[in-house]
DNA sequence: CGAGGTGCATCAGTGCCATAATACAGCCAT
DNA sequence: ATGGCTGTATTATGGCACTGATGCACCTCG
């Protein structure tokens, strides 16, 4: 009886960005470390090394990773700060205005819910 | 920096979707009221009667709304308070845990955020 | 009955997404 | 140098969701 916010119904693509972009900020990708090659991760994924490589187009232009041509993409420094900071700010001014409407409007108190695991 | 979550680049209809669920729930379209039509709501926010009709669909599909054809459709009662149960535990089950580590990840706590205006 | 309002079915067009098959360009260890 | 690994460019294709235009079936009111 709902039919959804894609949460999970999202291109591969962008669910690719955000799984990698989560790595970087917890650390599974340290910086300076080699990403998984496009090839590997599409195999890994069970996806197109064409659509993972869309996912990591991104942090390129965003030069959150470097790219040496014929040896991989390595995490730039500061790259897990960069990005947390980036995203966080995108969730407060895009994202996080709606949900709490949304919560108010079904009689949600964020304050109630942190405490849930 | 950020090619993000489909907070406004969502399918027409599902906008309006929500905008509707808002709507009964907030009582703008109360109990036994007609909602607008198909074709006044289209010329009202500029979309297609068809867009705006598959918007109405769900909520028939739901039994929230009663159609009666050649006259116009009619929220039916208890409608409200059915239509926020379903989208409350909905929202806590699929979207509230996602939402929640993503806050947690990006080092912000729903608690202290829930005073923000 | 007829006009004007409903919702709804059908068909078509468009664009994004994902995949695929190659081929190319660069680097490195053997 | 060569084989094997990197990322990348190109082109084509299928699928699917979204949107749109038209016409029909139904009801109410005068």
């Amino acid at each position: 009886m709902n039919a959804n916010r894609p949460t999970s119904n999202r291109p591969v693509y962008l669910k690719l960005r955000d799984q990698i972009a989560a790595a970087i900020i917890d650390g599974a990708y340290p910086e300076g470390a080699m990403l998984p090659s496009v090839r590997a991760l599409a195999a890994e994924q069970g996806a197109n090394p064409l659509t993972v490589a869309k996912a990591y187009q991104q942090f390129q232009n965003d030069g959150l990773v470097e790219v040496q041509r014929g040896v991989g993409m390595y995490v730039v420094r500061g790259a897990a700060e960069r990005l947390r900071a980036a995203e966080r700010e995108a969730f407060l001014r895009e994202e996080w205005p709606e949900i709490r409407d949304r919560m108010i409007r079904l009689g949600l108190d964020p304050a109630d819910l942190a405490v849930i695991s």
